[in-house]
DNA sequence: GCCAACGTTGGC
DNA sequence: GCCAACGTTGGC
C-alpha cells in the first residue's frame, strides 16, 4: 500500500467540496501532466491513502486525507470540447489521461501549513518541500505519512 | 501581480 | 535530438 499527496486548488475543488459528494467520492480529473499521470496509472491502487493539499491560496498546506478507491481510468474531460481541461489532442481511442476516484476521509481540525511541514525536520526530504516542485500528484513515504499525521494531532 | 522553476512544443 | 520560446504552476 502506497501513501500520496494531491494538490487541487480550494477555488476549483476543496476538501469540503469532496465531503459534499454523493457518498463522499469524486473522481480526481484534470491531470495534464505526464509524470504524475503516470504514477496514477501505475502506481496508485486502490486502498492507498493520500494527503489532501490546497495549493494557490491563502494559506498553503494540507487539509485531511482521502483514500483511493478505483484505480486510473480514461479521464473523459480530456475529450470534451466545452471542459476547461479539455486536450485537442486527445481520442476516444486515445484520451491521453486518466484519473482514480476518491473518497473523502478524514478533515483535520485545522490545516497544517506549507510553513509548518517546511520546519518539520523530519519530512525536509519529501518531494513537496522541494524547490520547483509543481507535480500535483506525489508520493509520500510511509515515515512522512505518520510524521504529517502526528502534526495533525499534536 | 510577480517571478522562479519547470514542462511542452515545434522549428531546425 | 537539440534548444529557444512559450505556457503553467504556485508560493509569496
Amino acid at each position: 500500500m502506497n501513501y500520496w499527496l494531491l494538490k487541487s486548488e480550494p477555488d476549483a475543488f476543496s476538501i469540503d467540496d469532496l465531503r459534499k459528494m454523493p457518498g463522499k467520492k469524486d473522481h480526481w480529473d484534470g491531470i495534464r501532466n505526464y509524470q504524475a499521470r503516470n504514477m496514477m496509472r501505475d502506481d496508485m491502487k486502490k486502498g492507498d491513502m493520500a494527503f489532501f493539499y490546497h495549493s494557490s491560496c491563502a494559506v498553503p498546506g494540507i487539509v485531511g486525507t482521502v483514500e483511493i478507491v478505483k484505480e486510473a481510468y480514461d479521464d473523459h474531460t480530456a475529450l470534451d470540447p466545452e471542459s476547461g481541461y479539455y486536450d485537442p489532442k486527445a481520442t476516444p481511442e486515445n484520451p491521453r489521461w486518466c484519473m482514480v476516484d476518491v473518497k473523502f476521509k478524514k478533515k483535520f481540525k485545522e490545516i497544517i501549513p506549507l510553513t509548518d511541514l517546511k520546519q518539520n525536520k523530519k519530512i525536509s526530504t519529501m518531494t513537496l518541500l522541494k524547490k520547483g516542485n509543481r507535480l500535483s500528484i506525489m508520493p509520500v513515504t510511509k515515515a512522512e505519512w505518520n510524521a504529517i499525521l502526528a502534526m495533525a494531532e499534536g
